[in-house]
DNA sequence: CCTTGTCCGATTTTT
DNA sequence: TCGGACAAGG
């Protein structure tokens, strides 16, 4: 009270406005209000877990619009697509869905297709380029690695991948400045040349290529800095270079860029992060105002207590004084299992019993792990219990063949030139274009530096194939211009014309054929029949055209969820996806050693970043949280022995208990609890009409 | 040219 | 456990 009142005179009549009614500058203390407020020059917010860094960035957007600021010049980037989700959301609770809408809230990635969809052609790319993701960019880069390297060299797809990766981020154009004469050098020359005919990018390019953009073209740097006058970032501390060149880039003279982050909360430096980004980011914006918070309004301080003791063992990190008003809470718990699926088993079947005698809903509760693999018993086990759950990302969904098919038909009919996609679709199902025809089109393709569908229409090319084959690559080619100009005339529903497109390859029916079972082959099928419809719905409710929808497949940017499913069930989700997110009840998986902190890590020497993982995931709980590690765990198929994680030693006694599953499962259970079980379920059903 | 079968090797994390 | 790579037969 004493705080709004004393700052009243200074705040704007539209803050008061019905609009605003779910925004009050009082929801704040006092140094997420004096974050909020300074909206003009660089502001740095250099804060612990749950301390509102989100919630001042929400905040600031909702006062800038307050203050008359025009919601379409506002930016606020983040890093992933959940946490871009998830800002949305909370935007949406603080302003009226006019105002939200307008305000760009995406991943550094998703905005930079933006800029370069419009101006990717001052670079020599045509703005119809195709995106390539992970697969797409490993396949292209193995072919030209069988094509260039001599009998004796030997590289690996993915090392040379990261190679190049690591090089874009850096902005070289060499895979080691000076290198020029190596395998790998010569892979990464071809490969960008090869990504440029094609008029294909990868998420590299993507940085690279709007960096280049911004810093050579002027009129292009211009236009988006009128566009955006006041710049938000989430999670700074995972930014790598170019990211940060970009915000530079973006800010214009006023300098109104404010970022936000926890060095100790840095999880990419695997993926070229640098957590120097934000602790000098003064050398970058000189003269920022530097807000600290240091109260954590998310967690008890048992969770608190906790995470605090483990992150202390990481070594030349700036100390921070974290606190919490909330009572110490229940302990954190340390369970012991025997194997992997009794942690499932025991996980979800307490996730179902909460739910009665706690009352819990859930939504309310959380699965977190390190890989993606690990949540395939756990959702076993939920669908056995009838426990309702939707897992965050993981790619399988999009590994699925017939996705992948559907997407590169789509791709080829937006761009013809995308050789990746085009030679994925070109004989499935069969038409008469076997590896031999396919083999020599792109040998053709490499030597004129063309497109392999350039290739195909040469006349030379063709004159010097048999008959048939000649015969089927002109019906072929021929089919794809027809579908490419119904797909491009105007007013035409794009989802209607893929559909028909679809139909007419025989596609489906290839697919299905090629399943073993009848059932696989309906929910292939399905799957298909699925995301056409899901772009019909984007197309008709959105206005998005085919390559919006696909960009966004591309970048697995978040669905939006309708109203029934939105927030229902338990989230399963890795500890990296999961930063920015924060749950009542967390149960975090797999703490054995080898897996957190993983192998790989050990071997990087990158164990530090490992406790910051599970620094994240403790820190993500609001009132209750089990680590749980397990005996023996199933890897290719056949149980592994393994051990509790080495971080478990480091947990404070004081608020954590350890326990083991297989004594709790078999404990005779206190009167006392069943007593309070019987009553609460006793209540439930008196509560329930029926 | 296309289909079918067998064997082997892979698994971090995300855009 | 599962999918991709390769070899052999229609
Ligand atoms: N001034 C406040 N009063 C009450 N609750 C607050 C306040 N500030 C933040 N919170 C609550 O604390 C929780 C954490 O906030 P938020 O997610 O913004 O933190 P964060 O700093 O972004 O966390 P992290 O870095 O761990 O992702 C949220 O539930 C938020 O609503």
């Amino acid at each position: 009270m004493a705080i709004n009142s004393s700052l009243a005179p200074r705040v704007p009549p539209a803050i008061l406005s019905p609009l605003m009614s779910g925004f009050r500058l009082f929801d704040l203390n006092p140094e997420q209000e004096r974050a909020v407020r300074t909206t003009e020059g660089p502001l740095l917010i250099l804060a612990g877990a749950g301390t509102g860094k989100t919630r001042v960035i929400t905040a600031r957007v909702a006062f800038l619009i307050a203050q008359g600021v025009d919601p379409a010049q506002i930016l606020a980037v983040t890093f992933t697509n959940k946490a871009a989700k998830e800002m949305r959301e909370r935007l949406a609770k603080l302003v009226a869905p006019e105002q939200a809408k307008p305000v760009t809230m995406s991943t550094f990635h998703a905005l930079c297709v933006r800029v370069l969809r419009q101006d990717i052609d001052k670079l020599g790319y045509k703005r119809n380029f195709s995106i390539y993701d992970e697969g797409d960019t490993t396949g292209l880069i193995k072919k030209i690695i069988t094509r260039t390297a001599a009998k004796d060299e030997k590289l690996e797809a993915n090392v040379a991948k990261s190679l190049i990766s690591k090089a874009k981020g850096n902005g070289w154009s060499e895979v080691t400045p000076g290198d020029e004469q190596s395998l790998a050098a010569a892979v990464f020359a071809k490969y960008q040349q090869e990504l440029k005919t094609m008029n294909a990018v990868d998420f590299d390019d993507l940085l690279l290529l709007t960096y280049k953009l911004l810093t050579e073209h002027a009129a292009v740097r211009e236009k988006w800095q009128r566009k955006f006058r006041y710049l938000m970032v989430d999670e700074f501390q995972d930014t790598n270079r170019l990211q940060l060149e970009l915000v530079t880039n973006l800010a214009d003279a006023r300098q109104n860029v404010a970022v936000v982050g926890d060095d100790d909360q840095s999880i990419y430096g695997w993926r070229g992060a640098e957590v120097s980004n934000i602790l000098e980011f003064e050398a970058h914006f000189p003269n920022p105002t530097v807000v600290k918070l240091e109260q954590n309004y998310r967690s008890t301080n048992a969770i608190l207590g906790t995470a605090n003791a483990l992150i202390k063992n990481n070594p030349r990190r700036r100390p921070k004084q974290l606190w919490s008003a909330h009572e110490g809470g229940a302990k954190v718990r340390v369970i012991g299992m025997t194997d992997d699926r009794q942690e499932a088993d025991f996980i979800t079947s307490e996730i179902a019993q909460r739910a009665v005698t706690e009352g819990a809903k859930h939504e309310d509760f959380a699965v977190l792990f390190r890989m993606n693999a690990q949540s395939r018993l756990v959702e076993t086990h939920l669908r056995e219990l009838h426990i309702p759950y939707r897992v965050v990302g993981g790619s399988s969904f999009f590994d699925a063949r017939e996705i992948k098919d559907l997407l590169a038909y789509a791709s080829v009919l937006l761009n013809a030139d995308d050789d990746v996609s085009l030679l994925r679709i070109i004989n499935t199902p069969a038409r008469g274009i076997g590896p031999s025809v396919v083999e020599r089109a792109t040998e053709l393709s490499v030597h004129k530096r063309c497109s392999v569908f350039a290739a195909l229409q040469d006349g030379e090319f063709r004159s010097g194939l048999s008959k048939r084959a000649a015969e089927a690559i002109a019906a072929f080619t021929g089919f794809l211009d027809a579908w490419e100009t119904k797909l491009n005339t105007p007013l035409s529903k794009q989802a209607e014309v893929l559909r028909a497109f679809i139909g007419e390859t025989g596609y489906l029916a290839d697919l299905k054929r090629s399943c073993k079972t009848q059932d696989e082959g309906l929910k292939r099928e399905n799957k298909v029949v699925e995301m056409i419809r899901w772009f019909e719905d984007d197309e008709e409710a959105k206005g998005k055209s085919l390559r919006d929808f696909l960009d966004d497949m591309m970048l697995r940017e978040e669905k939006e969820e309708d109203e029934e499913s939105k927030g229902s069930g338990v989230t399963l989700i890795t500890l990296h996806a999961a930063k920015g997110l924060e749950f009542p009840h967390v149960y975090l998986i797999g703490l054995e050693e080898g897996l957190l902190p993983h192998d790989r890590s050990k071997m990087e020497g990158t164990v530090d970043e490992e406790r910051r993982l599970l620094y994240v995931g403790i820190t993500r709980a609001r009132q209750t949280l089990a680590l749980t590690w397990c005996g023996h765990r199933i890897k290719y198929g056949s149980p592994m022995p393994g051990t509790a994680s080495s971080f478990i030693k480091e947990l404070p006694a004081e608020w954590v208990e350890h326990k083991n599953a297989t004594q709790m499962l078999n404990a005779p259970v206190a009167a006392e609890t069943v007593k309070g079980k019987f009553g609460a379920l006793r209540a439930l059903l008196e509560n329930t009409p029926s």
